[in-house]
DNA sequence: TATTTTTTAAGTAGTAATACTTATTCAAAT
DNA sequence: ATTTGAATAAGTATTACTACTTAAAAAATA
């Protein structure tokens, strides 16, 4: 806790509207105040740099420097804070990438206020809080996620290639004449990467290239 | 404008701080009253059955229905309610659907609050206001964007139908038992589709589909 | 160095898709 | 009432892909 009997925060949110919302919620829970307002990451450093506060509530999506990297800005200082993500995503990657980053809450935009206000006071007292709507995922992910993690890595150069240029649209032939192979081989990179991934048509193809970020 | 002499408004918004940080500062300003509060469509339609008003400010990305949905839903009952959308959506895929749907003003949360209460004002006044942040974008759609808008209402509804299912990974034999016609149709069918966009392999029908929201 | 994996390639047969064509029925618009 | 567009379907020939097999260099790894 920080030098005064209050309990200090900053708030970090690129919406204004919702921080004078939050501000003034937050101010009408007696030991709770607001010392500060960032509209991006650039602007929390500063603030933590100029006042002295105890908890950080930092929204994921800001202009300049975003959420995560400002936390891990934070973290390298390795000043003692705690930190509170007060964010509207509920996409599992956000969630495990923020946990990565050890933070102290993770609550949602859709949550009442009630909740961030407990939130607040659970991390005060050293406790970590996350919604209910996005800790489901801890447990999912240590049983399904692993698989389709792998799945790209288990291919090889060459078939990661083919599978590159099927997705844009050539035939084998035509990929054959790229790669100044035989269209065979071609064949045989695409059945074996179809093996691999278990998948058993174009189309498959195309949106698992799709979803790994090769096109 | 409705009975009374102030301008009364509906907040549309699933956060409910944001919520509550909007209503605060509208109803600093004299003149201006908000009626009532909704966390999705749904509520939001049953809102402006119970009480009257003139403005509805609504969230384009809401549960239940979203704010686009809520809009055609408004505009279908044809009440005489001016609509702005407060979202902090900047893509101009937002934008445009919105202004398909003839909304009065398209803010971002982005923007400071003095612009919110401006675009209510310039509404008020039965002028029209978007944020700076999205107007460029009007000027580049009318010269570009135009083809790719209209390949997809350029489809039938069965060839849209095929497409959908080619994209999901059915070869023409399965389609033909999905849809209960010959093989011999749904070849023609996809045919026809690929005449008319242009394409001329089964990734781009795939890269097509999911650019449209088909799959 | 020895072993495994990757990349290369081909044979053979079968399935799927495309490029053309033509043609009937039905509904909607002129 | 006539025309147009949509959905249906088939013939014929060609091209593309898949499923199986086998196998030999080349490269990476133990």
């Amino acid at each position: 806790m920080g030098s005064s009997n209050e309990y200090r925060i900053i708030i970090a949110d690129d919406h204004q509207v919702f921080r004078i919302g939050l501000r003034g919620l937050i101010e009408e829970v007696k030991g709770l105040k607001v010392v500060a307002e960032a509209g991006d990451g650039q602007e929390l450093i500063e603030a933590i740099e100029e006042v002295e506060c105890d908890l950080v509530i930092i929204d994921l999506s800001m202009p300049r420097m975003n959420g995560l990297d400002a936390i891990e800005e934070i973290r390298e200082r390795n000043v003692d804070l705690k930190i509170m993500v007060l964010t509207m995503h509920k996409e599992r990657d956000y969630f495990r990438k923020a946990l990565a980053k050890e933070v102290d809450g993770y609550i949602l935009k859709d949550d009442i206020f009630e909740k961030i206000i407990s939130a607040i006071k659970s991390i005060q007292e050293g406790r970590k809080s996350f919604s209910e709507k996005v800790t489901s995922f801890v447990v999912e992910d240590y049983s399904v996620l692993k698989e389709s993690e792998i799945s790209l890595q288990l291919l090889t150069k060459r078939e990661k290639e083919v599978l590159k240029w099927v997705a844009e649209g050539l035939t084998n032939k035509g990929i054959a004449t790229k790669l100044e192979i035989s269209v065979r081989t071609v064949e045989a990179h695409r059945a074996s990467l179809m093996d691999k991934l278990d998948l058993d048509n174009v189309q498959e193809l195309v949106k698992f290239a799709i979803s790994k970020g090769l096109v």
